[in-house]
DNA sequence: ATGTTCTTGTGATCTCTTTCACAAGCGAGA
DNA sequence: TCTCGCTTGTGAAAGAGATCACAAGAACAT
């Protein structure tokens, strides 16, 4: 086990185990496959296959215990251990993410804020007191920070990742408009609302044209 | 050409010209494949064959004109039409892409924001008047809403989408942390933090049996 | 015991994406 | 006009991921 996993991979198990934990909290004993697949928009092929890459979970002929697989799969994600983010940048995102207790409602510290605008630095959000940056090196190693979430202009984001990253963060999520460029062994994830919305614009765009074509094909 | 185009080369092509929008505002002429690709993460034979599925734009021993690329996969992302976007929940990510004039910011217009507590109905968030969901398809086939974010709570993310679909959208950006279904032909992206979060703390992990496997080897 | 029914786990296969490698083409300079 | 340096566009090869299809097992009824 433990070779490569691909991304679509994690994203499904993800799924899996949002749905395991409904189900458990409803005191489902049992899924089977398709179950799984139907809930989490994919095939019972897939949902195996995926399974497969870590052990052999299910029964044959019955399915998967819900509760016992929901905590399979905790273990694989490395949800049972804590894990200390700090938010860089409390504009918009930033606030919004910490405002809302995102963090703490799944299971993550938020350990620290920052800011550059000294306007900023001082305030609570979400029970967490904004801090100015020079500030940062110390806290993440004090608090040891695992994850950075940069929530910063896009000018700044690169610097910022760099700085999270020497000081200790092993995980960046990105929320910045830029590709950023951290040391191989640092994960990286980015969410980027401008590229799934041009996405958004080619797919209803060409299927258009697909539509054109069809109609030309017609005549 | 229009044969079915990758969702990662789509993403691509939004990467390369938010690159050459940047280059074209600093008066750059031309620019090469390695060039873009060095720019946004990936490698030159990967830009030349993603844009070789639309036409050929460059010349051979120069490179891409940049503002005429520019225009071109404007055309090719549909972006030179106006698209507008409607946002369903204005809880505290609703809110903070209105307020942050995100949507304007980038060529969309705000046709509408709807929420089901009477409470924020009647605000004004960002130049948008927050209506009742009553209004919801008038209002879409008014103002020609195509795209539909979804910005509620999990209970209700897939009945808006239902609903924002049969009022004439086109398109749906989810940020609810559930699968949503909707008909083919209409086109949809998730934005889903949580599966991101998650991710990254399995590849923090998975990073780190490496390492130990590793260390275990060595002894 | 035996048969029936159901669902898993997995090799084999298929499909899609990325990478490679190179001929074709452009411009500049002699 | 010819040559040289550079970069595109693209078939062919390699790599990755998803799908298929079925043997292996588990429960339960007879």
């Amino acid at each position: 086990m433990a070779r490569k996993i691909s991304d679509s991979t994690v994203r499904r198990l993800s799924r899996y185990l949002r749905r395991l934990r409904a189900l458990d909290r409803r005191e489902q004993k049992v899924v089977s496959s398709r179950g799984l697949a139907e809930a989490t928009g994919t095939t019972a092929a897939q949902v195996r296959k995926d399974l497969s890459h870590f052990g052999s979970f299910g029964k044959r002929g019955q399915g998967y215990d819900v509760h016992d697989l929901r905590v399979q799969l905790e273990e694989i994600l490395g949800l049972t251990r804590r894990w200390s983010v700090a938010v860089l940048g409390v504009g918009k995102i930033g606030s919004a993410l910490l405002g809302y207790g995102f963090f703490t409602e799944r299971g993550f510290d938020v350990a620290a804020a920052f800011d550059a605008d000294p306007a900023k630095v001082g305030l609570d959000l979400g029970g967490v007191r904004v801090q100015p940056l020079s500030e940062l090196e110390q806290t993440f190693s004090d608090r040891g920070v695992s994850i950075a979430i940069i929530a910063t202009p896009v000018e700044a984001a690169q610097e910022m990742a760099t700085r999270a990253v020497r000081a200790g963060a092993r995980a960046v999520l990105n929320f910045a408009p830029v590709k950023l460029n951290v040391p191989s062994g640092v994960a990286m994830r980015e969410m980027d609302v401008t590229l799934e919305l041009e996405g958004l614009c080619y797919m209803v765009t060409a299927a258009g044209h697909v539509a054109d074509r069809l109609a030309d094909d017609i005549e």
